[in-house]
DNA sequence: CGCAAGATTGGC
DNA sequence: CCAATCTTGCGT
């Protein structure tokens, strides 16, 4: 069953948990179909989060993270990479989840790249496109860590334990960026 | 207008 | 450890 906007509408806090174990749905031009389950999330919550791309206003980039919940934000980083993003909360709460792994593909960079996923998908309504939607799924007991890649935002922020992973941490295998 | 840094990854 | 590669945000 397809998550809808009652779903994604609540608080970020309190949509995130039960996000892990959902399914990612990609449906390509070709008409193929591939499902994942989601396994490794982070949170961006809020104007006062100095991790979250909204910690400096309303911009061009973030300004979906403004609308209802449900929409997806994504953006190029690095000069290659697209990010995944589904917004949530209500309109002018600016808060975001970042789909950092997959069950069988771990690295933000890596989901978009394996489902191709770019720009076009900027503000895509998960409700009712036709070619990427979450659909609900079994819950999964996981572990909770601070963000990855978040150094720059401050004592308090880089340490908050807003990501979500099952099993063991994914991101042990990665270049390591935490100190 | 110039420039530094980024919610990363893969290669040396 | 470091380059790739380009948008964004901020300073001049």
């Amino acid at each position: 069953m397809r998550l809808d906007s009652n779903f994604f509408s609540r608080d970020v806090l309190e949509v995130a948990p039960e996000l892990i174990g959902c399914i990612l749905v990609r449906r390509f031009d070709d008409g193929s179909i591939s499902r994942h389950v989601i396994s490794d999330i982070e949170i961006y919550r809020g104007e006062e989060d100095m991790a979250c791309h909204a910690s400096k206003g309303k911009t061009k980039r973030n300004a979906v993270m403004y609308e209802g919940g449900g929409l997806v934000y994504v953006y190029f980083i690095y000069g290659m990479h697209w990010l995944l993003n589904v917004v949530t909360g209500g309109l002018n709460n600016p808060q975001a989840i970042l789909i950092r792994g997959l069950h069988d593909c771990s690295g933000p960079a890596r989901i978009t790249k394996k489902l191709l996923i770019d720009g076009t998908f900027y503000a895509e309504d998960l409700t009712t496109s036709s070619r990427l939607w979450i659909e609900r799924g079994s819950p999964m007991i996981y572990n909770v860590g601070p963000r990855i890649g978040v150094d720059y935002s401050g004592d308090y922020w880089k340490n908050v334990p807003w990501r979500y992973f099952v099993g063991s941490d994914p991101a042990l295998t990665l270049p390591k960026k935490n100190s």
